[in-house]
DNA sequence: CTTATCATGTAATCGGTTACATGATTAC
DNA sequence: GTAATCATGTAACCGATTACATGATAAG
């Protein structure tokens, strides 16, 4: 898969100028149940971005020389242009790794206790995640019609949560019938 | 997150003896909603997991020195061994890359009619991945307690089926409110 | 005063895909 | 006979994480 990184800064700065830490943060709250990124990918590219004229440094209307240091970008006409013919491609496949799964798929009743402490942090993780969508919908909801993309956010972020019951209920359920099979066969 | 690649392999061999060709079909169809393997890391570690001896070469029983090519594997007690240890150590974060939630969630009006043909699309793959999924269903249900390990794969596949339906059900419902809408606003 | 968070960037390394190369066997 | 699938392996390249390095600011 061809790297993404530079559609996820442009769809991001096309809603709000920010920081290359912001947008991390941003992905990693918001975003991660379906992306991520790190540290080393969103700086460089910040940098080629900046080279190549799709975004440009967003310096604040007033006090130009004060002291703060970060940066905050914003997306420039070209970035647009870009960003619109990237959503009109065909998307690649999708790649994912749950290494929960891959052991649940793998195991026999001799890792049965195992998978039930996979399972006890599996569920965790599901709740963890739910709580942080949930409290993202709020925020979103509170101000909706700001952007006029806040319908499509909450339709992924309507998913996600979905996703994260699914996640929750199938595990609680798995659970109980590998307990109550008995502790050691 | 360290390759895992090995441990899919040993996995899949403690079920079954196997070739490197057998090993990466399985994966692409029975586990390619949480998981992916390339070739270019399976015949790699084929190799070393041979040096290391935890796997070996499965000879036919029978007539030994037949004119088939393929080399058939199977999981040495060293190998179970390690495969056992990785079942109880704790597991790394998921890695998820999904180039269609990301537009669906960075998408704006301006982009309607290009996440519609996204969403059609987006539905066409969940229906293909459920047919798929259905069949194996059918396939371990008919001579299930055969390795007792398959009522741990059906919990697994039940998942996978109920997040596809989860995407049918999800990208129909988002397609008939963005038509509902108008087409271009 | 010290810990946590904000903030940026580079380099080494590892993980993973893709292309290349080769050839056998099976189905039509 | 020829196209599809089975089958194996390597090498180049790209994608992505992690560690390293540095320093400011805010909160307790």
């Amino acid at each position: 898969m061809l790297k993404k990184t530079r559609y996820v800064i442009l769809g991001l700065l096309r809603e709000e100028k920010m920081t290359g830490y912001e947008i991390k943060k941003c992905i990693d709250q918001r975003m991660r149940f379906f992306w991520q990124e790190s540290f080393g990918q969103i700086y460089p590219e910040l940098l080629t971005l900046m080279r190549e004229e799709l975004i440009r440094e967003a310096f604040p209307k007033s006090k130009e020389g004060n002291k703060r240091e970060s940066t905050r970008y914003e997306i420039t006409e070209s970035g647009l242009a870009v960003l619109k013919h990237w959503m009109e491609t065909e998307n690649e496949k999708d790649t994912v790794r749950s290494e929960a799964l891959l052991k649940f798929f793998l195991a026999t009743d001799e890792n049965k206790e195992e998978m039930k402490q996979h399972l006890v942090e599996f569920h965790r993780q599901g709740k963890e995640k739910l709580l942080l969508f949930e409290l993202f919908k709020e925020e979103l909801n509170r101000d909706i019609d700001k952007h006029n993309n806040h319908k499509y956010i909450l339709e992924v972020l309507a998913l996600g949560i979905k996703e994260q019951e699914l996640y929750c209920s199938w595990s609680k359920h798995f659970m109980e019938k590998l307990t109550l099979e008995g502790g050691e066969e």
